[in-house]
Formats: structure tokens, sequence, C-alpha cells
DNA sequence: TGTACATCAGTGAACGCGCGTTCACTGATGTAC
DNA sequence: TGTACATCAGTGAACGCGCGTTCACTGATGTAC
């Protein structure tokens, strides 16, 4: 790995092959959507032969898995970015969610990737998982704050966790295949509505049982 | 169709052959699964031509989405059926969500199909947008009784329905995917957890702003 | 400093797959007269 | 009551597609001596 991105067209060695390939499937991804998305159409675009990315990657799941963790690395990122400056526990907590759903909303395929089918057997790409973890552990952290923060207990923290995940979750899932369901109260102004249910789902979490 | 269903193997026309290609697909789905369903398959295991099916459904969509919409009807039945007797209004909100979690895990592969991208332009289908939308309803319904119940204002009852259709679809969908996510939280006990959940989301949403 | 050789990262042809759909057809049914 | 004919619901062969993957290969690189 000496000359690592040396070269550039000449040579018969790639030399950063893996990186390129992702970013290339991803780009692909955000623009033609899941179902375009084969290894040959990014061997395609990456200008190698369609064999190629098979030294890289096992099989296709392979690829797929290191594009969904590419995904769950920049989603933490933009969760722990837009909590920066925010002190209220509250306030973090709506933060962290509502910044779930508006990175879902700017990149819905690539959001169905990270959490559909497309990729069986998850837990079996350590890579995938850990930036998977890593970004769930965001929220999970700013839940317990907030509930140290109104009731000095965070016992039920996880699955107090879980709520606010289900919340996040099926509202993205919703807004992002909008003919799915509800037309109606969906029309405009998405993430006021999201942030009115957010609250509802917030207030309930701190109830003391 | 005078004589529907009267011969059953020896005549040339089948004479149900609609329902039957419906019910043998939603079989096929069930044990093996989205991938598995395809026109042919369902040909064959119905005992008929590949392309016979070609003349009772708007291509593979089609069928798709007779399908989906019987899970509809089924599921409004299922949600129907659980609240009868029941009279408290919380407690029917919280059964028919319940309701909803348990014939999600029931029916994995058909839960999928009913809500995901398989099925594109759902609303073009009148049967399957009537089924869903009459199954929604049940929930709809709950929540503005619940609300009139505990507040006397069932003014943003739209919100609150999707606030409430949030938490079980997302839901649903984490356990019908358990590889998902958190695998810690949900090793167990997985409606009792539900519950728990669900009641934050009650409480949540019978809060005065 | 030079050489032999293992290893790695590419190539390109080809296989085999199941699929949705088109096509021209034929058997059965129902209706008009 | 009988006949002609349109229409409907089946058949089966075939097309064309893009895909993931296997295979034998070759060019380039790095390392041992």
């Amino acid at each position: 790995m000496s000359r690592v991105k040396a070269a550039e067209k000449t040579s018969y060695h790639h030399g950063n092959l893996r990186d390129a390939l992702v970013e290339e499937g991803m780009s692909l991804l955000e623009t033609e959507g899941l179902k375009a998305l084969s290894l040959r159409e990014v061997a395609r675009h990456t200008g190698v032969s369609q064999t190629a990315p098979l030294h890289h990657f096992a099989g296709k799941t392979g690829l797929l898995a290191a594009i969904a963790a590419l995904g769950f690395r920049r989603l933490f990122e933009y969760r722990t970015a837009a909590l920066k400056n925010k002190r209220d526990p509250r306030v973090r907590l709506m933060t962290v969610m509502l910044a779930y759903l508006e990175f879902a909303k700017a990149h819905p395929s690539l959001f169905y990737l990270m959490h559909g089918p497309e990729i069986p057997e998850k837990t079996t790409f350590p890579e995938l998982d850990e930036a998977a973890t890593r970004s769930y552990s965001v929220l999970e952290t700013c839940v317990a704050e907030y509930l140290q923060a109104t009731e000095g207990s965070a016992e039920c923290s996880r699955e107090a966790t879980l709520a606010a995940w289900t919340a996040c979750y099926g509202l993205a899932v919703i807004l992002t295949s909008p003919q799915n369901t509800p037309r109606m109260v969906l029309r405009r102004d998405q993430m006021g509505i999201a942030e009115k249910i957010f609250e509802m789902f917030i207030h309930g979490l701190a109830q003391k049982d």
C-alpha cells in the first residue's frame, strides 16, 4: 500500500479500488435506487472489469454491507453534529430524534438499505455491526440522560431507548415511503408534525409508572 | 359465472382461477417468503400454465396488490375481533395496537408485502387502497375515542392517530426483522415489552399541550 | 544491486439462472337471431 | 331448438434481460536471498 492513489489511470492496479467501489456504490444508490445497484453496474461506473469487485468484497452482499456501514458512520456524524452546543437533556433528545428523521428523508434509499432486508444477517459483518451500534448508542445516551434529568432513575433506560427508537424508525419509514399510509395528515410541514409527535413520545417517556 | 367451482379438474376452464391464485400466492408468501413469490411459481402451484395469471391480473404487481389487499382485509378482521367485548377506551386503544403487532409477528412476509416497496404506487389499486384505509380507520376510531374520553377534545386526533400508527408500525418492523437492531432488549417477552412501550405512548397521547 | 518467485489485483469470456412478458394458438362459453 | 359467432380463459413455446458468479488467465508488486 505504498503508492495508494499515486497513479490515476494508466496503471494496471487501481490502488484504492475498495473505497472507490463503496463510494461509487453509494452515489449510485442515492441517484438510481437500490434496484439499480448491482455489482456489474458499480464496476461499470468505476471503470473496472465486472469481476474486479469480487477481490474486495464477499459477493454482492459484502459490498452492500460496506455501503450500509458507511451510511451508519455518516448518520453517527450527522447526529453528533446536530447535538453540538445543545445542553438541555430534553432538547438533546428531541434533536437526536429529529436528526435521524432528517437523515432518512435526505437519503431514503440508503436508509432503506441500512435497515431493510436486502442485507441478511447483518450481525455477521463486523464493520456494519459496529457502525450501527455506535449510531444507536448516541440515541441511547440521550435517552438515559433525559431520564436521569426527569426522574433520577435510568432504570428502564433500555426499554425507553427502544421506545424512542421505535418512534424515530416508524416515522422515518412512513415519511420515506409516503404512498404507504395516511396521506392526508402529512401533506405539508412534515417536520413540524414530526416534532409534535416526538413531543408526545418524550412526554410519555418521562412518566413514573 | 354460472358454474363457478362446479368442475374441479377435468374442465378446460378453471372457473375460479383468480381467487385460487391469490390464495396460493398468499400461502406461498407465508411459507417461502417474498423472494420466492413469482408469477410462474404461483401458476405452477395452482397447476395452471405460467401465462394464465395474466388473464386475471395486470402483471405481477397486480397479483401482489391483490394478495396485499387480502392481507389488509384479514388484518381488519383480526383487529375488530380483538376489540370485541372491550369497553374501556384506553384498553381498546391498547388492544388494537397490540393486535397489529401480533398480526405482523404472525405473518412477517405478508406484513412486509403490505407495507414495503414491492408494490409501487399502492394508491392505484383501488381494492388495495380501500382495504388499507379500512384497516387504518379502526385505529383512527380508537384513538379518537380515547382522546375524547381523556380530555374531551378530539381536535388533533389525526396527529395522534399518526403517532399511534408510528408506534405500531415502528415496533412491528423492528420485531419482524430482529437482526436489524438492538438485540439485547428483545430477547424475551417481546409482547410484554411492547405493552410497556405502548403504555408510554398512550400516556403521552393524553397530555394537554 | 540483481534475481526468483509467491502473492495480489486486475481481465474477459462464459455459464446458468429464473424471471416477466409477448405471441399465436385453441378450447369452452354465452348470446343473438 | 338450432346455429353462427364473438368473447373469454386457457396453452405452450420462445424472447430477452440482467444478474451473480466461476474460470483460467495475466500484469504488477513486494520480498527473500
